[in-house]
DNA sequence: TATGAATGAGACTTCATTCAT
DNA sequence: CATGAATGAAGTCTCATTCAT
């Protein structure tokens, strides 16, 4: 990944983000990233190209991002990281902006990419499970659903407080 | 609003639904609507208008749904009711289409439109309150952003149960 | 065919036939129309398009002018009219210029669209027969590449007189 | 000619005969080479300079073609020579492949190259003079310009057998 | 009111060519 | 000699919008 490269990237991440990815035009993007248009097409091929390699660095954030919480036996720190990851979402601009690109994708790809989420689906469930709920599988869901929708919310709505929510979700579960 | 307007508005609903707003052509809407194209900008300015007149709608038909839970005073009911409009949501096609429209515009327009929401949560809030919550303001901002949640998840993971998540968010709540 | 759509044809024939189809850009064909370069995607949706109608244009030309020979019966006068040809490619640039692009289009095709001929090289044959040469088929078919031959350097070699070529032919088949 | 040269050399020359020379991308040239794209441009200068190597070097084969039937003064002989160069034309794919390109050339140049094939016309004037035919001039611009519309024929349309196309020149001239 | 031909700006993309390494 | 990242001009095509009819 050459430097140019990367300034392509984070120049199609911010503008991608701040007008969606239709109404951003490959020659904004090249402008913002200080290169011509054509490299964009050498190094990406497609418009199209520039948002899956977008897209792969959100899975590859993502995972990251679960690992922690995956690898957790303890099912009430479980509970505890999955409710913390709000705060993580929103560490700089740079990273609420990259978050909240892959929440507003999902639209425009038409595509729920909820493999993304599977592992972490897995782990709630395994804990719930050990903290004896009646229907795991449901209550997993339930919750990454809700946190979602908050997360949603948090991006479309300047007054939302997401930590808020957050230590709803925390009194609700009993942490 | 005369037949050929009507024409319209249906078309540009369901090519907006479908491919979102920016990827619909007008004259794709014009050829759906069985219209010419100018006619769009002698009945609507702009293909703005359009948007705007299906975002006007949307507002219409959000204080028609609300309206039977708002004017409820059993809290009990005000829940149950609430966490049937799934069903609502989902009874035609053409309505399904119809609100996947709305959330996919949120994202288009970077605005929550949450005002269109605004009674319901107060309806929720005043049911929170009367069946003693301890905190009935966030409770009823934590429901409805879980129901977004879970709606937004319907529109995009064809696999996903709508009403499995209400029944469970019924059970919840104890109704 | 509107007025307009007549003149764009007429200019990519003109700019096709000068300077090849690919070497040819839309934008020129709309300057030599004087017509803006989005009509041609509206009247022929691709550059692909315009060459399609040309070609089709010219297989119809082409089936007038075989027209009069397929239909003769004296095989002599058969022979003649078909070496009598050479004129009719030539009387007015526009034509010359039609049947060069015709020609050169071929390359750019790949393509030999032989079937335009095929009616042609029946009425040989039948002549051929009918005068008793050994092998009517192949004297057919021999004729008309000779034919080919002496078009594709007409239009290629400034220098050449085509007609010396045809009364040449003639002398040989005894006309 | 390094070996670098001749490997752009060749897959220009494939390239260019498979698709054209407009169709053909100094990339595509570069990676059919196994070569940097760079280094077309320090051998040949040009896009323009590799066509122009192509050509060079068809002349130069053609020469060789050509000399056995200069050199020769038997007149019969000359033409049983004539008419055997289509099997010389198509020895291997390699060789089909380059006259083909040679042929095509010709009307992206707009340049009939008929200084080629002028030794070749005088060796047949010559022949034709000794055997006593009226018009030798005529008479090998004819046979000339015959075999060019089966060479062309021959490289166009896949089902035409060009040796079938010989042996009937050599019956038309008793040989 | 209604049409659809016409426009012009701008979108995505390709490509010959240059240049630092 | 050789590479391949980088550029800029140009190419094909799309589309919201206007306007004569």
């Amino acid at each position: 990944m050459t430097e140019k490269q990367e300034k392509i990237l984070n120049a199609a991440l911010e503008l991608f983000a701040e007008e969606g990815f239709r109404n951003t035009s490959t020659s904004k993007v090249a402008k913002r990233a200080g290169v011509s248009e054509g490299l964009i097409f050498r190094h990406f091929e497609n418009k199209d190209g520039l948002l899956e390699a977008i897209v792969r660095e959100g899975e590859e954030r993502a995972k990251h991002l679960f690992a922690d919480i995956v690898l957790e036996t303890d099912p009430k720190e479980v509970l505890r990281k999955t409710f913390n990851m709000g705060e993580k979402l929103n560490k700089s601009p740079e990273t609420a902006n990259f978050w909240k690109l892959q929440y507003k994708i999902k639209w425009e790809l038409e595509d729920y990419m909820g493999h993304k989420l599977e592992p972490l689906e897995r782990a709630l469930e395994s804990a719930f499970s050990k903290l004896n709920y009646p229907n795991p599988e449901l209550e997993a869901r339930f919750v990454l659903t809700t946190m979602d929708g908050f997360a949603t919310r948090f991006y479309l709505d300047k007054g939302f407080d997401l930590e808020s929510g957050m230590e709803f979700l925390r009194s609700k579960y009993g942490l």
